[in-house]
DNA sequence: CCATACGTTCGATAAATTCGAATATATGTA
DNA sequence: TACATATATTCGAATTTATCGAACGTATGG
């Protein structure tokens, strides 16, 4: 097999004409140069020296085997600086999942920013529902995913970045902007309107809401926006995750909203990877950038 | 310092995705390719493979990684012909591929006068379908291929040698031995038996039957002969191309055959090799024996 | 004809590669 | 939950390969 040391070795002849030269070159002795050369020449079947005792001269076949072999070193060299020139973690194609409820809350936040500090990285977003993504991630398809929890993530990391409280979310009509605070057990369960099944959000409002998980929707919408449209028809009223309020619910002067007093926050917002995903740079990267605009926008420290 | 077998070790991890597999394919125990793999990205410091007792992915940076590794892989592939044809083109290994279309007609023609021509050449012959002999022949499994067009060869040199035409081949029942010419029009195109998919004589035959890509088999047969003998029990007809039509219609007496009479031959034959393949006079040699003894079987100058 | 310089050969030594057994860990199953 | 299975990895021993220095052969120049 023809190797790099017999490329090495050979090209360093060439540049010497000298083989004593070139072993020093290479930091060998010149009988290990002189077999390596030899053992070239004999793999190819061709002699690239003629050399006795005093001269050494490149054959004409050898300047064609030469000018091969200088372009491989040259790959070569260009392959083991490949790695440094790829070491930036932010530097790279990177596809992320997230779920629509999500989406277009926190997207449009650290897009911008991201696109700005990392110029050379390459998102490449997909939206879908929790196990989907996760499916996703699994196959390979994805490296990361911004899912809400809790929510069985299987084996696979969660990086919890931001935890947020639900609104309750009604018409002018039923509830009184006075009201900054409610309480789950006031509100009128039976005219709830939640997202679909298979939305995390769903069950995520059920459990916010002090309700048992699996009942029956009144609606079958997939979309946190039409949803919002419908409460604002006097349909029923919703719970809506905090970064949600303002783009849907504030901007609509016939909804009002109150703060869904829980004692606890109820939806916690993570970047999920493979156990085995390797860019943690580039995890903490995404985790800072996400951190520090959510709490520019919510003013939290 | 980063070698050739670091590249092959990790090439075949990247096609097998599985470590155990790969280190199969290259003759070594899966501890060797495992710890080969570990020094090379420790080498270039970034991460080829993401990888656990379970799965085995490549990482974005992986990719990057393995594109200029199969750049490298096939130079020195080249660089190790490159010899041998710069000596006598004509006295070594050379693998060939070929698709079960052209295989079983051509060879037969070509294989006993290349021997005697070139008692030193050592062909290795592969068939199988055209999309797995280019990726053969951009992997460097392969060195040429005997291909149909028109096809997608990606960035290979394709050198033709031969075209013919199609004809239509039925049960005698349906299609008097008088008839010499057919039109494409006059066929029931609902009877239509085809090769299976994959096989780009499929497609080159509905284009010469002006039917539009993408419509269903009747049957799923991957071996013209076979299909032909479908025909033989009247289950429908055919179309084969010229150069399968003594050894396949001729010699069977139930079947009746025409020319189909487009404007325009219907399939070109092809040498195909990477672009960066040196044996330019190899390809000469071969190219002129396979015209010269097509031509004198089909009596064409 | 001798002295010098150089590439090559050869056997001993040093270095590396490779393997197999053991290990650790994830996945699927009872 | 425990168990069986599959797989990548670790580690020490065995093997293979590479390397060196000394001896050799040979051409050149004085």
């Amino acid at each position: 097999m023809i190797t790099i040391k017999h490329i090495n070795y050979t090209l360093a002849a060439a540049k010497a004409l000298h083989f004593k030269k070139a072993a020093e070159m290479c930091f060998v002795s010149p009988s290990t140069l002189s077999a390596a050369i030899a053992d070239l020449e004999a793999q190819l079947g061709v002699q690239v020296f003629e050399r006795d005792n005093k001269k050494v001269l490149i054959t004409p076949i050898g300047e064609k085997v030469l000018e091969k072999a200088r372009a491989i070193k040259i790959q070569m060299q260009d392959f083991a600086a490949l790695g440094q020139s790829l070491e930036d973690p932010m530097a790279n194609a990177l596809s992320l999942g997230i779920i629509p409820t999500i989406g277009p809350f926190l997207l449009p936040l650290v897009l911008p920013v991201l696109k700005k500090k990392y110029p050379r990285l390459e998102l490449n977003i997909t939206e879908d529902q929790s196990h989907a993504l996760i499916e996703q991630l699994e196959d390979g398809d994805l490296e990361m995913a911004i899912l809400a929890l809790p929510f069985d993530i299987k084996g696979l990391s969660s990086y919890k970045f931001w935890e947020e409280d639900f609104y309750y979310v009604s018409h002018k009509n039923n509830l009184s902007s006075d009201i900054k605070e409610f309480n789950a057990r006031n509100l009128n369960k039976s005219r709830l309107l939640l997202l679909d099944e298979g939305h995390c959000l769903k069950e995520h409002a059920l459990t916010a809401c002090e309700i048992g998980s699996g009942s029956k929707n009144l609606v079958k919408v997939t979309n946190l926006s039409t949803l919002v449209q419908l409460v604002a028809s006097d349909m029923g009223s919703t719970v809506v995750p905090q970064m949600a309020v303002e783009s849907l619910v504030d901007s609509n002067s016939l909804l009002s909203r109150a703060h869904l007093n829980q004692e606890s926050p109820h939806r916690e917002i993570a970047l999920v990877t493979r156990r085995s995903y390797p860019g943690a740079a580039t995890i903490k990267h995404l985790l800072d950038t996400f951190i520090e605009e959510l709490s520019k926008k919510f003013n939290r420290n």
